[in-house]
DNA sequence: CGCAATGAGTTTCATTATGAAACTTATCTA
DNA sequence: TAGATAAGTTTCATAATGAAACTCATTGCG
């Protein structure tokens, strides 16, 4: 298998997005860490992913500023991976794929978690809008293309 | 490799989300889709992806629900790809990946495309807010777990 | 109409990524 | 201090992927 093309130089925020965090186990080690969870043995028990893998995701994540290892203890070598505030800007991509989930995912009256304000109990609920507030749907938007003249090869 | 494990049976929405369009390909047709392509050979040409490939994957999508495949001519035996409302609704997770792309990926100065409303031509964004429409932040928000309970195995 | 070009796949084969298990240090804990 | 746990790394078998060649229908087009 010839190395995958990577989209990072692809103008499309969306693809480079997809290739930073787009492959298989990325993404539920971001729950995860959302979820609270920093230890390497917490992720692994969590998801029942193998542990080299694990490994070489956390390593990655790190590489891209997703995470950050910080030493768990002083003058220890055991690591604690936590969500940086990039990292944490992924939350409305978490919260968009559990609404999915939550709409088409799931039998009627099979029980899901839930988010919701920590404060209040409230669901938390996302929005698609305009800058001014008004919520639209995918059909009154659309993409505007980088011209051509201003992309260099 | 033993088959991966599947989190169909996951009760956390995000996780079935990723178990349906996680991998790494799935959601870029989405995308195209959205974008308006159909054809099989509009992906294949766009994404770069190996032919084997789309066609499982579009397979796959389409026994998901996420695309639908219709004739493209009356009584020919060329397919088109389209978006259901289950795949549609996949709008705010695209939105969300872009907006993260574009405040995280992309250097000052550099370009991209954007997503626009198409009668105003503002653009578009994408809020986490409670039911009454509070905009909130991830650490204003928590995980309401199933009650183990509740859960049977 | 007939033939070349294109579209939409499928098959085959080589290579890479993944998973499981065993192995290695380092760090707790009783 | 010894045994248990944490955090990896290494090794090996297997599955997923990609590229290219191949197949068969459809479309142009002269």
């Amino acid at each position: 298998m010839v190395k995958r093309r990577s989209l990072i130089s692809d103008y499309c925020p969306s693809a480079r997005a997809l290739d930073a965090i787009g492959d298989w186990w990325s993404l539920l080690i971001v729950r995860d860490a959302f979820d609270g969870m920093t230890r390497f043995s917490e992720f692994q028990k969590s998801l029942g992913i193998a542990r080299n893998i694990l490994s070489e995701r956390l390593r990655t994540l790190t590489a891209r500023g997703i995470l950050e290892a910080v030493p768990a203890t002083a003058g220890g070598t055991r690591q604690e991976y936590r969500l940086t505030t990039k990292g944490r800007d992924l939350f409305p991509v978490m919260v968009a794929l559990r609404q999915w989930g939550e709409q088409h995912l799931f039998g009627p009256g099979e029980k899901h978690s839930s988010l919701i304000e920590r404060d209040s109990g409230r669901k938390v609920t996302l929005t698609v809008q305009t800058e001014d507030g008004r919520p639209i749907g995918a059909d009154e938007a659309m993409i505007l293309k980088v011209p051509e003249a201003d992309v260099q090869d």
